[in-house]
DNA sequence: ACAAAAGTGTTGTCTTTACACCCATGG
DNA sequence: CCATGGGTGTAAAGACAACACTTTTGT
C-alpha cells in the first residue's frame, strides 16, 4: 500500500483500529549545546508546527501507544517516556474541528463526520531523549520534523504550546526529587555538562562545587578514570550514572537542594 | 422523564451527548475519626463497588465534568479537585467489557454494540472535601454510597483499586511540597486535628512540637483567641488557615520537611 | 606566557531534629 | 485529686550556601 493510500484508509476507516476521541502528545525533550530543545512537525495542512502526536490502537496500552508514537519520530525505544496531564479543557478541545477546507490538500474526502474531526482529548506524555541518537522523521502529515530551541518554539497548532509549557513545568518539579539526566546525557559526561544541563533546564545558577557533591555523595554519579579531550584546556573528568542507585532515587524519591 | 426512561435514554442514545471510550472516576477522600476515608459506591449490577465516576458532556471540559460527577455524589461544589493521571493500561481497559448479561438487571437492552460497553479509558481525579458537609448520593446505576476506611477498602471493580492507590501516593507526595488540609478540615480546627491528619496520611508519626512550627513560622496557620472545649481536658486553641498565604503557597509551591 | 576552563575544601549560617516538664479540665 | 491530653523552648547535629586560588592544556 503506497503513502497516499494509506492516509486515505486511515482518515476514512481509521476509527475502526484506532480509539476515536482520544489522541496522545508527546513533548520530547533534548539538549544539545547548552540549550534546552524540543522536537516539532510541521504540518501540511492546517499548516503550522505541533508536537508529535498519534491515536491509541485500540488493542494498546496507552504507554505503549505513547512509546510507539515517539519510537515513530525519533528512531529509538526504551526511553524515558513520562505521563503527565490529559487535556481537554481548552476552546480547541471543546468542539469539533473545523478546518475541513484546511485539510483539502491531502486529496481525500474527510466529509462533515469524519471521525477525526471530532471533539478530541490528548493525553499528554513527555519524553527525555539524548539529542545525538535521535533521527528525527516527518510522517504522513507533515513536511518536516526538526529540533527547537525551548526558548524559539513558534505559535502552535491546538492547545500543543500549553502542552510544553507543563511539560516542562512537570519536568522541573521533578528535578527536585528524581534524579534526571540519564536519558539526556551520553553514558559518559563530564561534571560540567550535567552541571550545565541542571542549569539550563532550571534557569539558575548552582554552585559548580556543591552542586556536584550531592549527586556524588548520594552515589547517582562516579568517576570514571578516563578525561575527555576538550582541545585547548584541561581536560575535566568523565563520569557516568550508576544505574543501581540512579533508579533506586528514582523509585524511592529524593530531596535535591539546589 | 422517570429514573428509568433516563437510564434507558442514557444507555441507548447517551453518545450524543457524550464522549464515548472516556470516563471520569474520583476518588473522593474525607477525613473522620483520625482516619481516612474514601467514598465508593455499589452498583446494582455488576454487582460491586467502584469509585464515584461518570462521562464528559460532549460541550464540557474535563474540570467541569469532574466537579459535576462530584457534586452529584457529594452534595459540594467548588471543591480541591486534581487530575492526576489517566488509565488505559490495565487489561480490564484496553478490552471492551463483556458483561452484557450482568447488566440484564436493569431492564434496558444493551446490545452487543452498545458505546457504553467499548474500551473506556478513565481520567482519574482526586478531590479533598470535608467529610461532615458530605451527604453521599447513589445514582441511577447504583445502590448505596458511603464512606470507606481507607485501608478497608474491599475489592473494586476494574482497576478502581490501583487507581486510589495512585490518588493516595499523588496526595502523599504533593503533601511535601504544597499545603492540603485546606479541604479536609473544618474552618476552625486545632494543632492536635491537623496534626493527626497528617500523620494518618503520611502514616509515619511527626513530632508534636516541631511539626506545627513550619506552618506557623510560613504564616498558613494562624491562632486564634478562641478554644475548642473537648471535655474532660485541656481546651486547646483552634487555629484556621490564612488562606492568603495558603494559596501563595498552593501556587509556588513549597518544601516541607517532617 | 597567556587564555580558557577544570579541580578542589573550609567555614559560617540556617534548618532540622530530639527531647521533658508543667498546665488545664471534668469527673 | 487524678487521668488525660494540651502547651511550650532549647541545644546539638546536620545540611546548605558562600566563597578563591591553583592546575591543566593548546596555541
Amino acid at each position: 500500500m503506497n503513502s497516499q493510500k494509506k492516509l486515505e484508509q486511515f482518515i476514512q476507516h481509521g476509527y475502526k483500529d484506532y480509539l476515536p476521541n482520544v489522541s496522545i502528545d508527546c513533548t520530547i525533550f533534548g539538549y544539545h549545546d547548552r540549550k534546552l530543545k524540543v522536537l516539532l512537525l510541521n504540518w501540511k495542512t492546517p499548516e503550522g508546527w505541533s508536537l508529535p502526536g498519534g491515536r491509541v490502537k485500540r488493542n494498546e496500552s496507552l504507554q505503549l501507544s505513547a512509546s510507539r508514537i515517539l519510537s515513530e519520530r525519533t528512531g529509538l525505544e526504551e526511553i524515558f517516556l513520562n505521563q503527565f496531564h490529559t487535556f481537554g479543557d481548552s476552546v480547541f478541545r471543546q468542539q469539533r474541528f473545523k478546518h475541513t477546507k484546511a485539510l483539502s490538500k491531502f486529496n481525500v474526502d474527510f466529509g462533515e463526520d469524519n471521525w477525526l474531526l471530532d471533539r478530541t482529548l490528548s493525553i499528554g506524555f513527555y519524553a527525555l531523549v539524548d539529542y545525538s541518537l535521535v533521527n528525527p522523521q516527518p510522517d504522513l502529515f507533515t513536511e518536516e520534523c526538526r529540533w527547537w530551541d525551548i526558548y524559539d518554539v513558534p505559535g502552535l497548532l491546538f492547545d500543543h504550546n500549553e502542552m510544553i509549557e507543563k511539560a516542562l513545568a512537570t519536568l522541573r518539579h521533578q528535578m527536585y526529587y528524581e534524579p534526571i539526566g540519564y536519558n539526556l546525557l551520553p553514558e559518559k559526561f563530564t561534571l560540567p555538562e550535567i552541571h550545565d544541563l541542571y542549569e539550563t533546564i532550571l534557569e539558575k545558577t548552582l554552585d559548580r562545587r556543591n552542586f556536584p557533591k550531592k549527586l556524588i555523595s548520594l552515589g547517582i554519579i562516579k568517576k570514571l578514570k578516563e578525561r575527555k579531550n576538550i582541545g585547548p584546556h584541561r581536560a575535566p573528568f568523565l563520569y557516568r550514572f550508576d544505574k543501581r542507585n540512579y533508579d533506586k532515587a528514582l523509585k524511592d524519591g529524593l530531596s535535591l537542594s539546589f
